[in-house]
DNA sequence: GACATAACATACTAATTGGTATGTTGCAAA
DNA sequence: TTTGCAACATACCAATTAGTATGTTATGTC
């Protein structure tokens, strides 16, 4: 990685940690440079302006963070349902960058951004999507497998996961960790019930 | 209502509206003068800062615009499961000062505020609280009626229910009102699996 | 080693921010 | 009908904002 490259994605990482810890709109450009020792004409050399680094951020920073743990876990066991639980497992509890009271940065933009930025929304679209046919894919494995009836539809199954993590994501910032652990708990017999 | 009590009421309704749209944070205080007509001498009156608004608008806007229908359908029909379907369903759609885009003003506030403010979490757990126990409540209703095995936990239905409601208000930022209507598809789909 | 350009650095700006200081007005009680 | 205070109105401020203009320095190529 060249010098310029190292920059570049420094500057993507430490905005992504401000921009969890306090929102996109919230953290100021300002914010970045003095967390990452560059200047302003460094920043603008590259990106153009606030809103490229934002979608830049989606498209690399917040991908290498997580997508990591989904890939490693969603193949780790022959049982499509470890693998669902041990992702969401994973996600909530073993990735060191995340924090039960600032959530996911995903689901925190989705949240912010989605309706006032058509560009962020687009990026943010095609991220879920790759999340959601990966948790698919694992799923018709599974029905391939028989371990899961080939009546379910594995479109809308992968869409409850998710439904579910944004949804614990956000209660866990006021219920706290106890919350996660309970949660798992009932996500683990929402996929036994599941025949 | 005196003049007075209008203008602070008035001052938290616009207000309350900016916040759902745009956020907390990148809400000013100007942006809410303007359209409430109001001055800023008039604002401070009524408003130590922007942060006790914030609060205010939590205590009494927030829960004014939601809990007649929460209220209402949990009481609608003696049928519990059709009840708290039913209040989803309305708060999905049938609240005119909501949309898909934006999602719900009181999950916003939980995911942009729970982690800077500990005023603001207090104030978003107590109205969190207070649905929690409602829900509660009917189904330990439904429960005593017969028509739920007494082995569930209400508690943990009740928040199961909660944690879907955020998870596929943010999802709607998305995937948009086809999404909604498919998620209810599926929490119909789950209340009657319980048995 | 000259030279071009990539990769930065510095200094600035106009607009916006939350908040304050100091007014003015209306209205209710005496 | 004066008087006191609640309920506003206006003018201001220092700090912060995204972004720009104009530099300087490093680095690879010939």
């Amino acid at each position: 990685m060249s010098k310029a490259e190292a920059t570049r994605s420094d500057i993507l990482r430490r905005a992504l940690e401000l921009i969890y810890k306090q929102g996109y709109q919230a953290t100021s450009i300002d914010d970045i440079l003095v967390t990452t020792q560059v200047t302003k004409g460094a920043f603008y050399y590259h990106f153009r302006n606030k809103e490229e680094m934002g979608i830049a951020l989606i498209d690399e920073a917040m991908q290498d963070e997580i997508w990591p743990l989904i890939e490693k876990s969603l193949s780790a066991s022959p049982n499509f349902r470890d693998n669902i639980y041990e992702m969401i497992k994973g996600l909530l509890f073993e990735q060191p960058f995340l924090t039960v009271e600032h959530g996911c940065p995903a689901v925190n933009l989705i949240q912010e951004m989605a309706p006032l930025n058509d560009a962020f929304r687009m990026a943010l679209i095609k991220s879920l999507n790759k999340w959601k046919r990966a948790i698919e894919a694992e799923i018709i494995r599974g029905q391939q497998a028989g371990q899961l009836d080939t009546t379910h539809d594995a479109k809308q199954i992968a869409l409850n996961v998710i439904t579910l993590y944004h949804g614990v994501r956000n209660m866990g910032k006021l219920l706290g960790k106890p919350y996660y652990i309970s949660f798992l708990k009932e996500f683990r017999r929402y996929l036994d019930i599941l025949n």
